[in-house]
DNA sequence: GACATGCCTTGGCAAATGCCAGAACCGCGA
DNA sequence: TCGCGGTTCTGGCATTTGCCAAGGCATGTC
């Protein structure tokens, strides 16, 4: 794409962005296409271009979101699906992806669909505590780029000393990024040794503010894990086999946002929690919008489980495993 | 669409699909199409429904605008001839509609770019001052329908006896409807037959209280008119041929919103305006937003005594025009 | 001043989409 | 049970779009 002419001397002292030109282009391009329905052939004609070109000014249009295309996020929740599990979750909101969509991998695209379900949800001042999982990471990832200055992201468990790609930190600060809103990551250790290390580390001031802060959540979002069969939390290092083996003694089918349950919702506690560097869950459950993300059928007892412990009040998931809830929540 | 219910009797033959997508299945392909960016080929498999169904479907999506398709409007006015425009022409916004688009009236083109543009300007508990114009009329036609009951929309020139489609009344009423807002017509003739009748009119308490009123004015949205040539105002009745050649011979070279102007910007008064019913001008000037739109070669002079009188600061008009009028402004 | 490098553009083909007219279907009434 | 009006769905074709690999053009380098 040439400069316009009059620039042309003056270019190679590059005074203004080089490109000025080319976003008009593709705006125009845009317009014509979008809004005035020309057919490509006639914006090539009309800007002197050829086909392919105006092809490729659309594509950049849409990848530089000069246009957008979204989705009503309100008749997203109006879907029966979504209105049946809202219903017999106990919900306030419920958002349910389309069985059989691409092949990517199911946390990706419910992970797509939280993004966007996030977006529109998102107010200037929110304080969003943020937990971590794969489903989590992936909607960190699938966020559009926006502007909110004035949103706080605040990572609601510690940090993990094993690296892996979703850790909470990770989580926490991409979503931030994403958002170009302000990142507050806990600087301590998921888990630390024994009680006593976290009794004191509770009351360093650092973790103490953090703590505060998270009082001041107005949404969280977390995923659920299961804990039969090979799962994440043993995966990532933050524990071993015998300590989930303990919550499953005690009954313990899930783990969300940093708490174990039982079917019926109970909260499972073993002694692992009091070396868990986590938000007190009497303050979590003061939060008013907590959105929890996750779907797939291995997830389903530990879902219900979280669903009747109300951990969540917005929910998002798959058309499969939304079915089966439904169909087990009487 | 059917009811999702359909599955009594008649679908017991249908064991394969056996979703039952009810009044979602437009929802859903456009989540498929828009979203994971399946084929149209692979949504109708999985929904089992034929090809031309989802094509169908995501049409009526995009109607019912489960799905919308938006054109960043800072885009628009970061546009380098908006930019130029703007400065040269002393305005607050420029919206520049891209040349050669299709083959519609240049006046429905502009009104597409006006609504899209009002669109995004409107306010939650604007009061917006209505003219009348071809062009207004187009805009109106072109707003998407919004839920705006806090705003309101007004007319700022008295009705006209003679019908024709771009009316007042019919501006003001139709721009109302489309965004639920509240419509007050000004139920006055825009033209009477002497001062004094003005005068006493403008007595009366229904027509003192639209006055007062328009004071509230947030925006006002009006179109220009030249005066040479076969101009709306003749053949729409306001005015006739001898009116119109007092003014011009006063030096007036456009009409806006209801007072004309000369080539320098200085409002030109004849014995008309003190039969003429609309807002002083004085209480038009201080409105915050005054939003003219209008293009098309015949305008150019028009335009640019009202961009001199400062009659508007937000200004919509076509590449073509405002090409000129950024070389006729030094 | 010639050559290498890398982004843009283009022509053309294969795939995807848009659209229409006929088929299938539904509910209703006889 | 059959026929009928109105609606929705589908097969198939013409058009439009998406994409790729080859060719340009301009800049940077020696």
């Amino acid at each position: 794409m040439r400069a316009p002419r009059a620039a042309d001397k003056t270019e190679r002292r590059k005074p203004p962005p080089p490109m000025q030109f080319g976003a008009d282009q593709a705006l125009w391009a845009a317009w014509l296409y979008y809004e005035e329905g020309l057919k490509q052939d006639e914006i090539a004609e009309r800007l002197g271009i050829s086909r392919a070109s105006v092809f490729n000014l659309l594509q950049k249009a849409r990848e530089e979101r000069i246009v957008t295309i979204t989705i009503d996020p309100t008749r997203l929740e109006r879907a029966d699906l979504s209105v049946e599990l809202k219903e017999k979750g106990g919900l306030l909101e419920c958002y349910v992806l389309p069985a059989g969509g691409s092949a990517a991998a199911l946390y990706d695209r419910i992970g797509l669909l939280g993004a966007r379900i996030l977006e529109q949800k998102i107010e200037d001042d929110d304080v969003i505590g943020v937990a971590w999982g794969r489903t989590v990471m992936s909607l960190s990832k699938a966020l559009s780029p926006a502007n909110k200055p004035g949103v706080t992201v605040a990572q609601v468990t510690g940090s993990s000393i094993a690296t892996y790609d979703f850790s909470p930190e990770l989580c926490t600060s991409n979503i931030a990024a994403r958002l170009n809103a302000r990142c507050v990551n806990l600087h301590a250790p998921g888990v630390v040794s024994n009680s006593n290390m976290k009794t004191l580390l509770m009351q360093e001031p650092i973790i103490d503010q953090h703590f505060k802060l998270l009082r001041q959540c107005t949404k969280t979002l977390f995923g659920v894990t299961h804990l039969s069969g090979p799962t994440l939390l043993e995966d990532s290092g933050v524990m071993t086999e015998e300590l989930l083996m303990q919550y499953q003694n005690s009954g313990a089918v899930g783990f969300a946002s940093g708490y174990f349950f039982d079917p019926d919702g109970r909260i499972v506690r073993t002694g692992f929690d009091d070396r868990h560097i986590v938000m007190p869950i009497e303050d979590f459950i003061k939060v008013p919008q907590r959105i929890c993300i996750g779907g797939g059928i291995e997830k389903i007892a530990a879902i219900q489980g979280m669903l009747k412990a109300a951990l969540a009040n917005v929910l998002i998931t798959d058309q499969e495993t939304a079915r089966s809830l439904c169909a087990r929540l009487r």
